[in-house]
DNA sequence: TAAGATACGGAACGATCGCCCCGCTTGCAA
DNA sequence: TTGCAAGCGGGGCGATCGTTCCGTATCTTA
């Protein structure tokens, strides 16, 4: 009857405690290397045996698709944050230069959000579904002021977002974006003929 | 005393026929798949055994950069001929876009041309070389007329150029690039403020 | 504190893949 | 045509990696 319904028995204390220490660990790694790692990397780092990782993540993905959702989260509740308080325009372009620079200390987070757009294991579809809302409404707040210019959609600036980051990464620790931030900037308010 | 001269045995014609076919065929699947896919498949896919692959290319990586340096020099040449027919600002343009294109429709490339900031196994030196040579050539041009805005150097629309790349494979096979397009190119313009 | 449930570690398994080897075939020259 | 070097196919080796399994250690509860 209730076979839907989460069960929620509590967790070993110690295990609580791996779990958490688990994905903290998996963070960083995949952050630093991609989704590439080792999950015995991950589990050595995290001073657990493999065996303890796939009790708490079914497979290599699960975990992946987890930290991912935290980032993506995290990112949308900065979002709230901006649209508190900040002018549209600002917000839109701070959001955007976050998720550039998230991306690019991410590497995992990087090849995630390029990946989402294709058939296969594709990320948390809701945290992506939230991620996209809300750049949707920080878009369209800075379109309705003029500060963004019109005939964009989501998808637009969601393609854009996984090309900085592209770029970002590209130029590797060597200096940021530079100039290529004044070009996209200059091309998203809209040039005048 | 001639170490260092390339010794020129002629190959045999079945030899030379084989090379050619794992090449071409090589260029096919990695571009369909990037450099991810098995020698064992390019060498079914060729119709030969893989121990011909590895007779002609001492490794996976040198076929790759064998089938990179192939489609770079084909930008390179293109490149050439726009320089001859077609005004700074066009020639400019068009070579980036095709340089695009041909990214979105080859992964292998694109993969080539994003890591080929890093450290290790980058992509055939000279042909790099060659072609960010090219690439100067034409932002120079292009900035002289005042096509392009100043302040950009080769890196810069290298990278960008992987960025471009990045959105349009993730946009996949539906539609191109659209207004991005629009929005790179007024960059590159330069936004009056 | 003792019993039982829960979680742990890490060895082991199976699949994948790059690369090598060797017995056989094929093109070339005399 | 024949001899032989050059080339070929594909089985096999070793390494890597995701995942599973099970004997042991640890936590919880009564």
């Amino acid at each position: 009857m209730s076979a839907s319904q989460e069960s929620v028995k509590p967790l070993r204390a110690d295990a609580r405690r791996n779990r958490a220490r688990v994905l903290e660990t998996a963070h960083e790694v995949f952050a630093a290397e991609g989704f590439g790692v080792p999950i015995d990397e991950i589990a050595r780092r995290a001073g657990v045996g493999a065996g303890t990782v796939y009790r708490h993540f079914p497979t290599k993905e699960a975990l992946f698709e987890a930290v991912v959702l935290d980032r993506l989260d995290h990112l949308v509740a900065l979002a709230a944050d901006l649209v508190a308080t900040r002018d549209p325009g600002d917000a839109f372009f701070a959001f955007f230069w976050a998720g550039v620079d998230e991306g690019a200390g991410d590497k995992g987070l990087a090849e995630a959000m390029a990946e989402a757009g294709y058939a296969a294991a594709v990320l948390a579809p809701e945290a992506e579904k939230r991620f996209r809302n809300t750049f949707g409404d920080l878009l369209a707040r800075a379109q309705a002021v003029g500060a963004v210019r019109g005939g964009l959609a989501v998808d637009d600036v969601r393609a854009l977002l996984v090309g900085c980051m592209a770029m970002q990464r590209y130029r590797g620790e060597a200096g940021g974006l530079g100039v290529l931030r004044e070009i996209v900037q200059d091309g998203l308010r809209g040039g005048r003929s």
